[in-house]
DNA sequence: TATCCCCCGATTGAATCCAATTCAAGCCCG
DNA sequence: CGGGCTTGAATTGGATTCAATCGGGGGATA
């Protein structure tokens, strides 16, 4: 707007930050086009800001770019959701040990409330909220950079089709999350990491499969 | 230069395909820093699509970004090194599995001759190219575009230190990679998963743990 | 003589202006 | 009346120019 837009910091990464935010919040759902002249004015900047921002987000996976074309907010196919969904198989039990044996008490019984917490949700983005700070709580203790960054960008891109999930499942009674969750935090508060690897592991793999057993997620 | 470069295509995405092939052939090491109006000069272009170029770069893991700041060769440390290989480990033999049965018998001969070129390469050059064809080649019957592009993405930011590693053990006489890359073209032969999985797992592991004995090669 | 601070040059970040490309609507022609 | 071509508006890509920021060197002081 005209609302002189406080420009602290670099804008570039403002814009990116903010616009990261908003997807990821579903305020923009997958296949929405981006003009890069509505974004610079709806932060009061220039569009070459607004470009550089757009790169970045295509980075994070949240954006296609498409040369002389335009943006969009990126969409996954089943096929592609289900490939992510089999790398975080792979490599969040991976991040879970490096993290474990960091993880201290508090820590440990902040995963016990955000799990108590989390059955308790009615509202399904109190609840994806909660989940993703969960698992991402359960991750901190790991000083595995690059590896993180995999695993968030992971979450990330799929967050829209997780959150379309979970608006199906919560209204059926999901039972099978929590048990699951219960089941990780118990083995994280024992130091067993093959059993937590294992619960992780088919935590996100039953959740590919219901995932596929609904295409008409994905259109 | 001032000779009048061919302006085909978008200018970013040249500048930073050009950019990418030169890094990866080995002609820039990491920290070492990239000016912007260095780089425009080379391609006689602007800044803009120089810093446009970068970020696709930064995004490609090969190049690092600090604001204000500037652009320098991504150098990775030893345990960033090994996340990247543990990365591997788990994902490649995924991709494999999805790859192995659209192979034609032609790719599966084509392995065989890319193994054995490799074993009578003398320069390190040719035989990091051959490996890099050999691995790649492997995958190119997955259409698995999200996992295919991960995957790459390893191979890129890991190519130097796997250039410093080829250098060390070639003179050394290294005979275990050749053996571990007959035994994955039978076990692809064969159709035989579980095999190529165990196999490709073990060849990456072992990769890994060589480059550990070596942190001089991290500085 | 060592240390802290300030100033200046080098480099990156952003804004404006102009060119190139794309997509679609409308026109012409068969 | 339908299909292909052309033209034009909308949008993105790039160049030039100006502003902001960071790091290093020199000088003054304790």
């Amino acid at each position: 707007m005209s609302i002189p837009v406080p420009r602290n910091g670099i804008a570039s990464q403002r814009i990116a930050d903010n616009l990261r935010d908003a997807i990821l919040r579903g305020e923009y759902s997958p296949g929405t086009r981006l003009r890069q002249e509505d974004i610079a004015e709806q932060f009061g900047a220039s569009r070459l800001p607004v470009r550089e921002a757009l790169r970045i987000l295509e980075a994070d996976g949240l954006v296609t770019l498409v040369a002389n074309t335009g943006a969009w907010i990126s969409r996954l196919s089943l096929a592609e959701c289900e490939e992510m969904y089999q790398i975080r198989e792979r490599i969040e039990p991976l991040l879970l040990r490096y993290s474990m044996p960091q993880l201290t008490e508090d820590t440990i019984g902040r995963l016990h409330e955000l799990r108590r917490e989390m059955q308790a949700a009615t509202d399904v983005e109190d609840f994806m909220r909660l989940d993703r700070e969960f698992h991402l709580l359960s991750y901190t203790g790991a000083t595995t950079a690059l590896l993180g960054d995999s695993v968030l960008r992971l979450w990330n891109t799929t967050q829209h089709y997780r959150r379309a999930y979970t608006r199906l499942f919560r209204s059926e009674g999901d039972v099978a999350v929590h048990l699951e969750h219960h089941l990780l935090v118990h083995a994280i508060e024992r130091a067993d990491a093959d059993d937590a690897d294992r619960v992780l592991f088919g935590h996100i793999r039953r959740t590919r499969l219901e995932l596929a057993r609904h295409p008409e997620l994905f259109e």
